[in-house]
DNA sequence: AATCCTATCAACCGCTTCACA
DNA sequence: GTGTGAAGCGGTTGATAGGAT
């Protein structure tokens, strides 16, 4: 017999959130941080259960979330950080800031390993899939059942355009931590400024296919370690107070109004910036540096200014991929300003 | 206009990890 | 060292929207 679900004590609501919910959980978070999830419905007035709360927080009510669709730079950075890191989502997702990890895995799953097997790449190992096909072969069903996926994605995809990717580049490794762990390069770090690598490795190459590239940069010498020191010093980390069980997910004025001010701004929910205007760091139980350093971190890098160092004009498509995102309006988003708390959330930050 | 198909996304489920008594 | 509850994670499912037929 399985475990039971969080919710067979008391009959608790399942599905879709009402913006009602929304509501009572945003405005008691907001008041009072999460604390113990397992007490937040109780406490907001919810028949759900911690659990659905803190998803529900988690992957959309949170005021940090960008809500515009993936830029080709950062579809790019999943399809690394995964060839590295595999379907470690959560830790994935650390290295984006403001997407989540049902985010990533949902457009993993559904968008980029179509576009890599179009690529006659496999999302699994990332190496060529005729490659592929000669290492599975020990396997022959399962190999065989994902040479078709492969192939009848390829036949859709448009044969007479060339490919530019070169997967011959893209040697990929994957599981080998001790060989990796004693290689030195000039890329052993992965992102060691704020921005994000594509400057550090030019010879990106950008299939006009569609908006996916495949970087040709040494990725076998990242490795599980050099990221995880990312992960702890926290170079660009952006959902460190997220990831604490002791910090009050709140948001401080001056990131806000830092956050209003840059191209965040153009990601995040109208209301969530009102709404958030009068709450503080709750910093007390981590230390002044790694505080401080979230106050900075987020929103004082450049981290949504990628640059793409390959080509000519490259700040231009930069800035043509921002205002294209800034202008991706989220339906929902706006269906969502729309309901009457939000309303009123708006209207209390036009008066203040 | 109706139906089918596909893509996307939100949410759930069950397992693992962590923290604490 | 062990048990327990909470949190976190990744796989999976179900609902829905939009496009194709």
């Amino acid at each position: 017999m399985g475990r039971q679900s969080c919710g067979y004590k008391q009959k608790l609501r399942k599905g879709l959130w009402s913006p009602d919910e929304d509501e009572k959980l945003l405005r008691y978070i907001t008041e009072h941080g999460h604390g113990c999830w397992s007490s937040v419905p109780k406490l907001a007035g919810l028949e759900r259960c911690g659990k659905s709360c803190r998803l529900r927080w988690i992957n959309y009510l949170r005021p940090d979330l960008k809500r515009t669709r993936f830029s080709s730079q950062e579809e790019n950075l999943v399809i690394q950080l995964q060839s590295v890191l595999g379907n470690r989502w959560s830790r994935i997702a650390a290295q984006l800031p403001g997407r989540t990890d049902n985010e990533i895995k949902n457009l993993w799953n559904s968008s980029i390993k179509k576009k890599l097997m179009q690529k006659g790449i496999d999302p699994n190992t990332h190496k060529p899939l005729s490659e592929v096909k000669l290492s599975t072969s020990k396997c022959p069903e399962k190999a065989s059942r994902e040479l078709d996926t492969a192939i009848s994605l390829n036949l859709k995809a448009d044969s007479s355009k060339p490919s530019l990717i070169d997967v011959s580049s893209c040697k990929i490794e994957k599981g080998d931590d001790n060989l990796n762990a004693s290689k030195t390069s000039a890329h052993q770090e992965f992102f060691p400024d704020k921005s994000l690598p594509f400057n550090r490795y030019p010879n990106i190459q950008h299939s006009p296919l569609d908006s996916i590239a495949y970087l040709q940069f040494p990725v076998q010498q990242l490795n599980h370690e050099q990221l995880e020191l990312d992960q702890k010093c926290s170079l660009f980390e952006p959902n460190q107070e997220l990831n604490s069980r002791t910090l009050v997910p709140t948001i401080s004025r001056s990131i806000l109004s830092a956050q209003m001010d840059n191209k965040i701004h153009a990601g995040l929910p109208f209301h969530s910036m009102g709404t958030f205007n009068n709450i503080h760091w709750d910093s007390s139980n981590c230390s002044s540096e790694s505080s401080e350093f979230q106050k900075k971190s987020l929103f004082d890098s450049n981290v949504f200014s990628w640059g793409l160092a390959d080509d000519g004009g490259s700040s231009d498509k930069t800035l043509q991929l921002h205002s294209a995102d800034a202008e991706t309006t989220d339906i929902k988003w706006s269906e969502y300003h729309n309901t009457s708390f939000l309303a009123e959330h708006n209207q209390q930050t036009l008066h203040s």
